[in-house]
Formats: structure tokens, sequence, C-alpha cells
DNA sequence: CTGAAAGCGCTTACAG
DNA sequence: CTGAAAGCGCTTACAG
């Protein structure tokens, strides 16, 4: 750490640069008429002394503090961080800072973060948390400013960035579909999940019809228990299977292999979330849904950015496309000669 | 969102009560003296009024802006995020705020992100990354605030908060020994990671001589290819496997379920990292090390607010302890009747 | 014990 | 085209 040099400020710039620190303020900014030259040469001074604005004191007049707020309860933040992170970049390049508060279950904790994000007159808030249907364990009726909610559930009438399920349960089962199968079952979550339903629909679009649907967990329990339940059922078992999440799809995988089921070659396996732990581990790698959610994150960045500005509606609501992730679970079509790990 | 009210000032309390606006600010400071009845009667009416002080001109004013950056290059937050959740948890309760900025391999929009958050005039820094010895690339030799590495590796002299991934190791390794297991091998990641080291180094202390060590990779992969190079080789196998990750571990108990060998009767293994995700699917469950990330985290910021207050030395350095979590993947002390899930 | 005043580092009408 | 002045919302000596 190097010594605490006191910062320079406007006024040190304006003084070695002979003019008034409102000149200095408007070549900065590009505001006011000065001549080219002379803006020229304040900037280059500036740079020379290595002058960065205040932002606080910027903001203090401007009425903008150019921070945001990000409020999540996630635990791990394996749906979280990556939207983040989109935020995180989307708004740098706007001049504008992301303020972190992680909540849990604790309403009164969670005031307290909040509270300390309204003291920080932050230009507007974002919700991510951990499920689409799970509510934020607080009251909102105060805050008044733009409040864009991504991946979570929102309150009616409110800004919102979601993951569209439906088409990314369409991309991977229309994969399977295309690839010649014909026996598709759909392996998912909880009926309760919004998430769920949005992806068994998918699903029954890609196929074209009402196809067979288990609900169960989120978990590699529960495709190994569907994979006993469907072999053990009557009739002709599926010769594929598509997964609501990368987790099931592993435990679907294994379960096969006990079986000496080949995969992809008798029963091809898609999975939901490209959750690169699980996809890259399954063996055969996972073909798979990829929820691009740094990019819900730059969006949800952008939306609120343009509320705050007044561009954009307060109800706004956006959905990001996702991406079929291709690995060897699914095999290839052998019409086309596709590669591994492409992205379509 | 509620219509935009112009919100409450310091000069609106002051004209409600009647006295000067240096009175309020003293009443809710507790600074200066006044009578405790007038400093009641103020304080009640501040909140009555719904006041809430603007955080930026304290800063401004204090030449602090109570707030801190937090760099970090993770990707997907497995490990970053809940350091992140335990700073932001920290500094709540001292009216410190949390700036996020995520940054990747490029070094011109790490340096934007890190001059943004000097604009902003934090009083500290926290970079936290991905790898312990992974050095994020920016150049940070003109930033004149404190500087807390949390997880990743620090310049030497730079204050550091770390992993204790010896102490974790041998925790998980003694365990399997206390139990009576007396050919325990360690299987690990690449030689060349600081941790992997660490972790060797606590198993070998736990079994009290050189054992043996089978540096790798840190993937489920190594896991089946280790035991295959062990149950190939001459001599007995092992009675317990320490594994130096959770998908080391789950790599490991996947290939000896593959072999017919009963885990934990005939071989006991143990994981680190109690990623939930990998430890709970294991069949059976994996008894694992858990790093406290979350109280890691929470160290770091004190670290920080220590350190901007000039209350700590710069180089201050601080070992967090590791937690073994217990499941059923070790198998339990018959003369112990200990529970399963409990944490030691 | 209390208030008038200066000031933190900027921006923004406004007068010249 | 440029600068003096007011002001954003607070805190902090300092005089009374």
């Amino acid at each position: 750490m190097a010594a605490r040099s006191p910062k320079v400020t406007i006024k040190d710039v304006a003084e070695a640069a002979g003019v008034s620190i409102a000149t200095v303020s408007n070549a900065l900014n590009g505001t006011g008429r000065l001549s080219g030259d002379r803006r020229e040469a304040i900037l280059t001074l500036a740079r020379k002394m290595r002058f960065r604005p205040n932002v606080m004191a910027k903001a203090l007049m401007q009425q903008r503090s150019l921070a945001i707020g990000l409020l999540t309860n996630d635990t791990y933040g394996r749906f979280s961080f990556p939207v983040m992170s989109g935020i995180s970049e989307a708004l740098v390049d706007h001049g504008v800072s992301v303020f972190l508060s992680t909540i849990d279950e604790d309403p009164a904790r969670a005031r307290a973060h909040l509270d300390a994000l309204l003291d920080r007159r932050i230009d507007g808030l974002i919700i991510s948390g951990r499920r689409a249907d799970l509510n934020i364990p607080i009251d909102l009726s105060d805050v008044d400013v733009p409040v864009v909610y991504a991946l979570t559930a929102s309150p009616s009438g409110h800004a919102h960035v979601a993951v569209d399920d439906l088409d990314g349960s369409r991309q991977a089962t229309g994969r399977l579909h295309r690839l010649g199968r014909r026996r598709i079952t759909h392996v998912t979550g909880p009926e309760s999940h919004l998430a769920a339903r949005a992806r068994a629909d998918g699903y029954r679009q890609a196929i074209g019809h009402q196809g067979r649907v288990l609900f169960g967990r989120w978990s590699e329990d529960w495709g190994h228990e569907a994979v006993e339940r469907l072999w053990s059922a009557a009739g002709d078992p599926p010769d594929a299977i598509s997964c609501g999440s990368d987790q099931i799809a592993r435990g679907v995988i294994d379960a096969l292999r006990e079986r000496d089921i080949a995969v992809p070659s008798s029963v091809a396996v898609v999975g939901f979330d490209n959750w690169e732990i699980v996809s890259q581990a399954t063996r055969p790698p996972l073909t798979t849904v990829d929820m691009n959610l740094k990019e819900l994150g730059r969006q949800a960045g952008l939306l609120v950015l343009g509320m705050s500005r007044g561009d954009l509606a307060p109800d706004t609501e956006r959905t990001v496309p996702c991406s079929l992730v291709v690995r060897q679970s699914c095999g290839t079509d052998p019409t086309r000669g596709e590669g591994v790990g492409s992205s379509s």
C-alpha cells in the first residue's frame, strides 16, 4: 500500500491550469462551450496530474448516486453469481457501480441491508434470488427507486428478467426429436415449481403431443428413481430422456449405466443448467441447456439503468433465450456430421 | 415503485424541531453535548419523519466513503460467493457497504473496474479469487487504501485471510486414523497447487509418517484413475482414502462401487470442500471438510475495516479453521456411537 | 448547551 | 467562451 497521498482535486487542476474549477468541470464532461484547444490542454493536464473526479461529490450534486443495489438471497451463488457478474460488467461501462447485499431468511437483517442501500441513495435495485418462485422476505413498499427482479419471481407489475425455460427445454427436447427419437420422456423437478412446469411445456411443444412427464425432485436421486420406475413399467421403455436439470440427468445416466443400457446409443439423454461440475462429469458428457445467466444479468443491469433514467417503463419484462450446449449424451446426427462441444 | 418522493433532509428535521442542523447532527450521532431530553425529542421526530441521513454527504465530509471494494475473478462463484456473503454480513453492521466488481482475464477491463472503485474513494479493497495461487491480472501499485486478499494468494507483505488447508486435511485424515484405519492413502490435486501440498502435509501429520500421496487433478476422473492404479498395484490396497477434494472423492467412491468394494466397511473415504452438490450426492454421503468460507469472508471484512481505521497493520495474516462434517463415508466409531451429519 | 459558518469536491445556472 | 457564486446534504471546529 502506497503512502496515503492526498487525492488531487478539481481545484488542484484548476490552479495548475490557471482556470476556474467550472471550466475544468466543463472540459472534463464535455459540457458548456470552450475551445477545442483549451479543452485538450485541460484534459492532458488532468491526466498528467492523475486527477480522478470524486464520484460521491458528483453524485451529491447530480442527485443520482450512480450506484445500484443488488440484493440476493442465494447461498452458494450457483445461479446468482453469474447474474451478478453480468450486472457488474454491463454497468461499469456506464459509470454505475453495484452495491452487494446478501441476505438470508432473517427479515430483520434483510431490512438492515435494504436500509443501508437506501441510505446510499441507490438509483435502482436488482433482486436476484435462488429460485424462480421463492420470494425475498422483505417489504419493498418504501423503495422509491426502480426495482428489477432477475431470476427471481416478481410480484406482478414489476420489471423482470427471466430465463426462457420453455424455450430451453424445447431446444433440448427438440434435438432429441430431430435425431429420430420417438419415445422421449421428460423427468423434472416438483410440479409446484414454475421452472419445472415451463420446462415440461417446452418438452411437450417439441414432441408435439402430451408425452410423458415425471415430476419429482431436482436431485440425482430422483434421476435414479425415475429410471427404475420407467424400466419396470409395462410397455416400451423410452429411447430418450429429457431432464429438467443436470443433476437429474446425472442420476439418470448413472442408473442407465448400472443397468448396462448404453448412452446415447440405446437411450439419449439431455440435461438443463449446464452446471459444469455436473455436466462435464457425466459419462458421456452431457448435452444440456445453458441459461446464459451472465447475459441475463447484463440485461437486468441495463434495464434498471434505463428505468432509473426514465427511459423505460417500471414494468418492463424481458426474457433471455437459452443456448443448447451439445456434448455426447444425446448422440449426433449422422446426416449432419456435427461436432462435439459446439453450441447451437 | 412508489412516487419518487423528495427525500427528507437534515434541514427538514431541523426546521420541524426548531433547532439548527448542527444540533440535529449532534443528536443523531451522539456527538457534542446536549441534554438527554432534547436528544430524545429530536431522535423521535427524525424517526417519525422517516429521516435517513444521506451517506454520501456524510462520507464527503468525513473523508471516508464507508464503502469497500470487492474484486473477484471467480466464474461460478463456488468459492467466492460464500466469502462475499460473509463480507457483506460483517460490514453492514458497521455501516460499511460493499462494491462488487467481477473481472476476468482481460487486464484492461479489470483496470476499468478498479478505477471505478478508486473513483468511489473506497476505504479498502478485498481481492477474492478462484484459486489460492492464481493471481489477479492487475496492477495495484496506485491503490492507496488497505488491500486484503481473501482466499487468493497474496503478494508477500499483504494482508491475507486463508483457509487452513493443513488443519482441515489433518482433521479428516485424523478421523480415519482414529477409527482404526492404518493403510490410508491421500489422493489429491496437482502438486503445483499450494492447497494440494498443504492438504498432503495435513494428511502426513495425521498419520505420523510419509504415507502415500497421489497428486493428480481436481476431478472425478482422477478419482477413478487413482482407484484403478491403487488396486492394480502390488501389495495390500488401502483401507481408507483421504481425498483432496469432494470431486475426487466422488470419483473414488463411484470407482470403488464399480469394483464392488464396500464404502465405508472395506474402504473408508473422506473428501474436502463440502461442496453440497457433490458431498450429498455420493452414496454413501460424504464425510468432508468445510472450509467455513463465510466466516473467512467475515474475517476479511473486519480486517479491511480495522486496517482502514488504522487499528491493524497492513500485513496482518489470518487463518480460518476448517470443520469436519461427518456423514457416512468414513464409517462411525463403534465405541462412541456417533451420529450422522453432525459436525465436529 | 446551541447555532452560525466553513467546508467536503464537485455541477450548474447565470452574469459578463 | 469563462468565472463567481450557489448549492448538493451533511460534519465539525468554534464562538457565544
